[in-house]
RNA sequence: GCUGCUGUGGCUCAGGGGUAGAGCACGUCCUUGGUAAGGACGGGGUCGCGGGUUCAAAUCCCGCCAGCAGCUCCA
């Protein structure tokens, strides 16, 4: 016999051998139903619903409705379709294929290019696996024979894993329709192929065997699979939801941006998306002015040298835009920070005069390979609301949690409630010592330590010059963005040999913080698109009233109407066109302005406004001033209505 | 950069070896209409760029450029 101790803290005594299973059957035949495996004393792991109870150990059963149960579910989707595609194209060699966080997908090496319009197909095919209901069967296979095997079959790339796994691994291969469909898996699988409720292929696209762009190109194909087929409609709506709001799209048709084949990856600004931009920045320059930062104006090209001394030029050159005239070299600028270490250095500095808090608006280019650039996500030319700190030793912590404080601050503003944290440390491509790097990365986990806040490592993902702390935020549709980061810098200021005067009248270096919190005002501009659906708060919003009339008889109390909201400070437009009400109305709707004001006789007659919101709240008739007080309120609170 | 796809009026897109189409937008006129499209008429495109095949290329082929979906890389 072996105890198993249940999620409840009960425990129950079965006989050695039992599986996952019958141990389900025995508390309840729902639940054995519904189970699709198994997770033994709290593993990362899921084991498959057949597998036998050998020890003692503590149980949680897997069902369809838990995130591991999805995932059990899309991984044998996952294999359905690998086994349709084989059927279709049997001269196709799998790679790997697993679950992922929104669905799953196979990487493939196969001669033909599959098209989208094949999926239909292959899904077909993958419904007559799934009605014919074939269990999963797991087996395990010797090493030796199984490499064999697979090499015979020309099958490399399962060869190739094989050859990497830990030797004293059990390998196991996963089975279905009756042996006609093999796959080297760990699984867990569903217990059969009618398991699989609710599925959808999605795209078909290139990817690197083993994510290295110098091994062969293989064909991914995405799908996802869902519990049920509301939740997969549901998600498939969401998808639908992100295509209706990308930037890209929002952008061109609210007239913020453009882009034009002359300056790839570089956007155009339209007077609305300007208005959007300096917004931004006047938001943040009044934070600066609470948080104690000096802003400064610096060259956009640099001598060489300067990048030399940076290291910018053995490290990030590959990035960079050079320019030569006057028998010399430059280097447009990537980063603000050593023009604000040849600012810390323009003068003597006093430890009386640290932390110096510097902050920058200026123009960054960086050459970016053309397959990675995206609308305002990722662009050659962007400013970011960038920031250095020069401190002392002893300042890190405080420095690092008032940029903390302000980020927090910053982003509630914006209706980002929740930030996840990412540390990255030390990558290959580094300058410095490791005694410097060990010393900067133990300051920033103290910071994040001090501060509180859970994070996730990733490793080597550092700037060359630092470890950093990254922020991502989830937006409205739970997408995360990275925005904000945090760097600490032992190596910038040792390069430039800064100095301040300390208070034993000798010479220390300062540390250097740099840190973004909205990062760059592009990309920040294409989230907040949206994360708002282009539904801008009033305070952001490009236009923030349209006025509407009836017909030509109000145009002077309009007119006049018009110039009060205006000189009240607001941004205001007008329709004053020979269109209906109805089409004035939806086409302003249309433009998301955030107030539709209509004026009509009966509006000239009271001196009101008829007013509606736009998301189409009807607010009646309303005085000017009622509505400038109104507009006023919800601009200084910076509501998020 | 790599794989696949795409490029036709301002926008969304149809067409496809024989002198370019729709809807929306735009302009003029009619209409002065009360909360998501009133009507009529009209202007506007060397079909991304360059080469090739052909009697003839927007259409087929090649190259380049740009964009899209991913991969790899990043604010």
């Amino acid at each position: 016999m072996v105890t198993v101790t249940l999620p409840d803290g009960s425990s129950r005594q079965v006989a050695a051998g039992t599986t996952v299973l019958e141990l389900a059957r025995s508390i309840g035949a729902g639940l054995a139903k519904a189970t699709l495996g198994a997770r033994l004393d709290g593993a990362a792991e899921i084991v498959d619903l057949r597998r036998p109870l050998d020890a003692d150990c503590s149980i949680e059963i897997v069902t369809a409705n838990s995130e591991a149960g999805l995932e059990v579910i899309r991984h044998s989707a996952s294999h359905v379709m690998a086994d349709a595609i084989c059927q279709l194209w049997p001269e196709a060699r799998l790679s790997i294929g697993p679950a992922t966080a929104e669905g799953f997908y196979y990487d493939i090496d196969l001669g033909h290019k599959i098209s989208d319009d094949e999926l239909g197909a292959i899904e077909q095919k993958m419904a007559e696996i799934i009605a014919a209901d074939s269990p999963f069967e797991r087996c395990a296979i010797d090493r030796e024979a199984s490499l064999q095997r697979f090499r015979a079959a020309g099958e490399i790339y399962k060869a190739e894993l094989i050859e990497g796994f830990d030797p004293n691994d059990e390998i196991s291969v996963y089975r279905h329709g009756n042996g006609a469909f093999e796959d080297l898996c760990r699984g867990p699988h569903v217990p059969s192929t009618g398991y699989i409720k609710a599925f959808k292929l999605l795209k078909v696209a290139g990817a690197y065997w083993r994510g290295d762009e110098t091994r062969p190109m293989l064909q991914r194909i995405y799908g996802t699979a869902f519990n049920s087929k509301k939740e997969l409609q549901e998600h498939l709506e969401r998808i639908e939801e992100a295509k209706r709001r990308d930037h890209r799209k929002l952008g061109k048709e609210l007239e913020l941006f453009i882009f034009d084949e002359t300056a790839p990856a570089t956007p155009f600004f339209l007077p609305k998306g300007a208005f959007i931009y300096n917004a931004l920045v006047d938001f943040m320059r009044e934070k600066y002015r609470v948080y104690g930062y000096d802003e400064v104006i610096t060259p956009q090209i640099l001598d060489l040298e300067l990048w030399k001394r940076s290291g910018h030029w053995d490290k990030y050159r590959d990035n960079m835009y050079f320019t030569h005239f006057d028998k010399a070299d430059f280097g447009v600028k990537p980063m603000n920070c050593p023009t604000h270490c040849l600012i810390f250095r323009s003068k003597g500095r006093s430890y009386r005069d640290l932390p110096l808090r510097i902050a920058d608006f200026g123009r960054l280019h960086r050459y970016e390979r053309s397959g990675v650039t995206a609308g305002l996500t990722r662009v050659r030319s962007f400013c970011q609301d960038d920031g250095h700190i020069f401190c002392r030793d002893d300042q890190i912590g405080d420095e690092i949690a008032r940029v903390i404080r302000l980020l927090r601050e910053v982003y509630q503003t914006f209706g980002f409630p929740d930030v996840r944290v990412y540390f990255s440390t030390r990558p290959e491509m580094s300058v410095g010592t490791d005694e410097v790097w060990e010393k900067a990365e133990a300051g920033l986990q103290r910071a994040l330590e001090d501060n509180g806040l859970d994070y996730t490592v990733n490793p080597g993902d550092g700037a060359f010059y630092g470890p950093k702390i990254d922020f991502v935020v989830l937006d409205a549709l739970r997408r995360e963005w990275q925005l904000g980061t945090v760097q600490l810098d032992f190596n910038m200021p040792a390069r430039f040999e800064l100095h301040y005067t300390n208070a034993q009248d000798g010479r220390s270096q300062p540390v250097m913080i740099h840190r973004a919190i909205l990062g760059s005002l592009e990309r920040f501009i294409g989230i907040a698109v949206e994360h708002f659906a282009g539904n801008f708060p009033l305070w952001l919003a490009p236009v923030q009233v349209r006025v509407l009339n009836i017909s030509e008889a109000q145009l002077d109390h309009a007119n006049r109407v018009v110039e009060r909201l205006k000189a009240e400070g607001y941004r205001v437009e007008t329709d004053f066109g020979n269109g209906r009400i109805g089409g004035k109305i939806r086409e302003a709707r249309n433009s998301r302005v955030p107030y539709i004001a209509v004026i009509g006789d009966r509006e000239v007659e009271d001196g009101t406004l008829n007013l509606r919101r736009r998301g189409g709240e009807e607010l009646g008739a309303k005085t000017v001033d009622e509505f400038c007080a109104l507009l006023r309120e919800e601009v200084s609170s910076r509501s998020m209505l």
